[in-house]
DNA sequence: GTCTATACCACGATAGAC
DNA sequence: GTCTATCGTGGTATAGAC
């Protein structure tokens, strides 16, 4: 069996965890090598350059983010989907209130800088809409994107009010607004 | 009568800009000597330091949004001065577009260092929801400050949206909804 | 494949002439 | 007050021994 080398998991779940934290730019390649246990050198036996392992970064979380697709997709109603989506920043929303939204913020960053990954992180962010909307679009609404784009939007802005005010419970406040969106709509 | 050097006001605007445009990271005081026209050794004599310089540009952001709160409340009725609020992410639907907005997209990065400018650069941003709020307790409803957080939540998760798909019309549709919500309220 | 040492560069900050 | 030249630090990336 051919596995996927260990340092190279390493690597990329080390710096998942610190961009999130610190953000891309801050994020040095030093303090990942210390942080997965490998070598500053042999870093770049795996990755050619710093956003290769970025690369590999966003490429991890577009993958986690279609597995938990599948866990929603279990629900028929695509109602049932979008409430069993809403449940997922009420479980992180410590983690949401202390370091916002993993995928928003890299959005922003990347934006500002001119990186290659810029698309790439872009893509996330834009699965999630994609998502969002194709439940809209199942449940027959009109304009389903209009809605899927209010849904994101609604988290994206909270997550940034939640870490920038340091509260969670304006997660719970909006996550409430939103479930009672969905079921009458 | 004495006036504030021209070569200070001259740096805190090309600051202001290149921040904007770039984050505060990723803005160099060369870069910012370069658009002001002053050589760079010279910064130094009107800053201490580049956080220094950070925290007029914070504060000029700050003086910004307290005059244009005047203009709103010259309106009586907390109503229209929400309405009035609204008209600003409209006339700036574009440059939001294109660069997100500059005080949520400061708050997001100066979170993600360890940055002494980032309690100043969030309370511009609670300074929005402050003045949110009073409006919507002027209007005698209840629990005005989760009002206040919905509504700034919403203009920070679409301008992330809009400028992430760069795409200025989901700031149209996400302000028309909010004003019909204002209005109903 | 693994790791150490280091080249190289960019940036914040300072020294000091004018 | 103004400006040039430069120091020191810290980052990405590479060379090359093992």
């Amino acid at each position: 069996m051919v596995r996927p080398s260990r340092k190279r998991e390493k690597l990329i779940d080390a710096a998942n965890d610190l961009i999130y934290k610190q953000g891309f730019r801050q994020t040095t390649l030093a303090d990942i090598a210390r942080e997965s246990g490998v070598p500053l050198g042999n870093v770049y036996y795996y990755f050619k350059t710093k956003d290769a392992l970025g690369e590999a970064v966003i490429g991890a979380r577009l993958e986690d983010f279609r597995t938990r697709c599948e866990t929603w997709e279990k629900f028929k109603d695509p109602r049932d989907r979008l409430l069993g989506f809403l449940e997922m920043p009420l479980e992180l929303r410590n983690l949401l209130a202390e370091r916002g939204c993993p995928v928003g913020s890299l959005c922003q960053e990347l934006h500002k800088e001119h990186n290659a990954l810029t698309s790439q992180a872009d893509s996330v962010l834009r699965a999630h809409i994609d998502w969002s909307t194709e439940q809209f679009r199942a449940m027959g609404k009109p304009d389903p994107e209009t809605l899927g784009i209010h849904l994101i939007a609604s988290l994206q802005g909270v997550s940034l009010l939640a870490s920038t005010l340091g509260d969670a419970s304006v997660i719970d406040q909006e996550i409430k607004r939103l479930r009672e969106w969905i079921k009458e709509l």
